[in-house]
DNA sequence: ATTTAGTACTTGGTGATACATAGTACTAAA
DNA sequence: TTTAGTACTATGTATCACCAAGTACTAAAT
């Protein structure tokens, strides 16, 4: 076990609603969600994003349709669906309940449960 | 792929560090510990904690001490190290990073990416 | 004395998924 | 025709939460 270990499972935890949040605000390609994460300090790699996308689409959260280019091959250009919005709805909640969870367990406090009946005897 | 699933991916990114969060407020025992996770929402089964704190001891951020109990059997009783201590720093200033980020690219708002040079030709 | 219930810790198997790496395919410019 | 850049795909590996079953200890009930 390493640190940089518990930091990526960290992220990891946050990658799907983090890009569903950056589909939800408009159609958006691969690329395009790999730049807004990275911005974020959020990085994401190709073999990581591709398959995420996929199962989201599967899911059913996610279409898609594809679009040419000048620059290349064809890209896929996703939009949320109904169900996505849904979903991402309920991962908002998640996460913010999470947050805030978190936040207090981390909290310097004096802690109730240490305090009291847990001493060995 | 269900929600409940990405739920709990969320869950376990924060795990070890509200866990190592915990330990550090003061000496306990895997009961403990448990309660207190139970208390602030997040869930942690037997078959997860236990081996966890193995892997904290085994990184050198835990030691314990078996104390007697007259309810049953002996306790493992877990503490910091100064490694632990750092260790727990580190991931203190990645959650509060990761927290800022998840939070910004969450927030409802124009994104400067999506006004510029994404759209398809 | 033996059984039962409660508590504490351990272990093995399963599934989900990020990551590393390599590969395919398309376009445009050298 | 080759090279570089871009976009998507596929495979193997490691990590880890979860589930379920098991071991072991104590105290109370029978």
């Amino acid at each position: 076990m390493d640190l940089q270990n518990t930091q990526s499972q960290m992220r990891k935890g946050v990658l799907e609603f983090c890009i569903l949040s950056i589909i939800q605000k408009g159609e958006v390609y691969p690329s395009d969600i790999a730049q807004q994460m990275k911005a974020a300090n959020l990085h994401i790699l190709e073999g990581t994003l591709y398959p995420l996308l996929t199962r989201l689409k599967n899911a059913g959260y996610l279409s898609y349709r594809w679009v040419e280019s000048v620059t290349g091959p064809p890209r896929k250009y996703f939009v949320m669906t109904e169900e996505g919005k849904q979903a991402y709805d309920i991962l908002f909640n998640t996460w913010q309940e999470m947050a805030t969870a978190v936040s207090t367990l981390t909290k310097e406090q004096t802690n109730l449960f240490n305090n009291e009946s847990t001493s060995a005897e």
